[in-house]
This record gives C-alpha cells, sequence and structure tokens, in this order.
DNA sequence: TACCAGGTAAAAA
DNA sequence: TTTTTACATGGT
C-alpha cells in the first residue's frame, strides 16, 4: 500500500460516483469506500487518502493506469480557472469541488459498455454488462476483469442474448470483435478520423464515438450533443439551445463540461 | 399496464 | 433523400 498523489484538490468519492450510481459495477467495484478494479492481470485496491489515493499494489506497472482511471490526463487546474468566469460552470465547479472524471482503461471495454448502454435506461445497461461481466469475465478476489475481445470473438450470440442483449446488439459486439478495426491504433489519431474509424463498425454511432473520445481518450473537446442525458442537462443549465452550438461555450474544455453538467444533475 | 430510457441500422415512404 | 420502425430490459 501506498499513497499515489494527485493534483488538489481531489474528491475521490465524489470522482467515482459513476461507479455507483446506477447500481454496482463489477468491473468498477465499489466496497466500503474501496474502489477494486482489474488492470493488466492484478486487482487493485484503491481508496482515499491526504494529497491522492492509496493505491494497493502501486509499482511502475499499476501507476500509470491508476492515473488514467482516475482522470489524471484532464487539466482540472486550468478548467478551475475558465469556469470561474463562467455564469453556469462557476457555481457547478464551486459545487463538485475536487470532481476529476475517470477514464475507462480499456479501448474494447468502452466500445462494449457503449453498446449496451444504447437507447435503453443506464439503470438496464448496467445490469445486463454485469450479467455480460460474470458470464464471460474473469472474477479476481472480489472485481472482475472485463470480458476481453478475445473471448467475446469465440462467443456466440446466442449466449450473449442470453445475458440481456438484444439480437441486434450481439450482432453488434461479436462483429466488433470479429472487425478488423485496431483498437490500439486510435489513440494516436485525431478526433475525427478516430470517429471516423469506429462508425465505419456497425453497431458504432456518432454518439458511441463521442463518449469514446470522451471517456476513453480523454479528448479535450469531446461534446455528445446526440445524448440523452447530455440534452437533460444543457436545457437544466441553459435552457432551450442548440445542444450542439452550446458546446463551444465551453471551448476548449467540453469534455469536462459536460462530465460536470451530467454529475451535477446527479449530485445534488 | 404502459411508457420511457445516455442509439443504430434497415425498411418504408 | 427523409421518415419510421424494431429492438429487449429495468424502473416507475
Amino acid at each position: 500500500m501506498a499513497v499515489l498523489s494527485l493534483p488538489q484538490p481531489y474528491d475521490f468519492a465524489l470522482s467515482t460516483e459513476r461507479f455507483r450510481a446506477f447500481g454496482p459495477d463489477l468491473a468498477n467495484l465499489w466496497s466500503d469506500g474501496i474502489l477494486h478494479r482489474v488492470l493488466d492481470g492484478r486487482e487493485v485496491r484503491i481508496a482515499a487518502a491526504p494529497g491522492g489515493v492509496d493505491v494497493d499494489p502501486l509499482d511502475d506497472v499499476t501507476r500509470p493506469q491508476v492515473e488514467r482511471l482516475l482522470g489524471l490526463p484532464f487539466d482540472l487546474d486550468a478548467f478551475r480557472a475558465f469556469a470561474a468566469g463562467d455564469d453556469v460552470l462557476a457555481p457547478l465547479e464551486g459545487r463538485l469541488r475536487g470532481f476529476r472524471p475517470p477514464l475507462v482503461p480499456d479501448p474494447w471495454e468502452a466500445l462494449v459498455t457503449s453498446i449496451t448502454a444504447q437507447q435503453v435506461s443506464l439503470f438496464s445497461a448496467f445490469a445486463i454488462r454485469n450479467r455480460l461481466i460474470e458470464r464471460f469475465g474473469v472474477r479476481h478476489e472480489d472485481a472482475y476483469a472485463f470480458p476481453t475481445r478475445e473471448r467475446l470473438r469465440d462467443a456466440t450470440e446466442a449466449e450473449i442474448v442470453a445475458v440481456g442483449f438484444s439480437r441486434r446488439k450481439a450482432e453488434y459486439v461479436v462483429g466488433l470483435a470479429r472487425s478488423d478495426l485496431d483498437l490500439d491504433e486510435l489513440a494516436g489519431l485525431p478526433d475525427e478520423e478516430v470517429a471516423e474509424r469506429i462508425t465505419a463498425v456497425r453497431g458504432l454511432g456518432a454518439w458511441t464515438a463521442d463518449w469514446f473520445l470522451a471517456r476513453h481518450l480523454g479528448r479535450p473537446h469531446a461534446w455528445p450533443a446526440g445524448d440523452l442525458g447530455v440534452r437533460k442537462a444543457v436545457e437544466r443549465y441553459l435552457g432551450q439551445v442548440d445542444v450542439r452550438e452550446a458546446g463551444d461555450r465551453f471551448e476548449p474544455f467540453q469534455n469536462l463540461a459536460v462530465h460536470y453538467l451530467l454529475v451535477g444533475l446527479r449530485v445534488p
């Protein structure tokens, strides 16, 4: 057990709210203040600590992955300064001080998770995703490793339907697993090319590409304007405006802004 | 019971 | 080309 320092202020409980808000998340398991997450084949336990988080085990392999999981790539200092001059963000940033959006560590997991959340409520999506994780993932001590691309490439569509996917979504998952999309190349491409590659795959549309840019790659300008939750949050905080154009107001912090808007709706 | 929920592709018009 | 429809589950 060792302390991983993080830029302050940092609110660990608030930043991990997403892992509890829609029921348990078997791949990012919260238990008594401890976040359990399998990284690179080992279960890592993360808890709040002064100046950062306690991480066990903390070594040269887990350190960068935990940093990424906890959203270290986001420039929160610059965002805080920007938010102070914005009528909408200033009160939100004050109320949610120390919130740093987590990132999905793995591109495959990010895309499959998005497929589970297409069209249905997040409560429903989490329930279905958990059953997929139990059925095809690997349990460590507490948390599960998310099902790998290789495992789902060999799964049948009927097996995936059995955990609650629609037949169509089961086709999407197996088709993506068997596609020639190189997930490791995406991080080196500009936003537009990432979106083009993703939307070229059946079952992955603009919404999925936007959230991949936002929650896996942490791209500053990502702004999922088509998302229903984003539309609700924009209406709540900005009124009846064009959602896509509303993102310009937060340039160059669209990604952090959309996370603050969404969490602002969920956390009183 | 019926309806909606952080979409997408394919059919129909 | 634009509009409509099917999809499956969980919460209310």
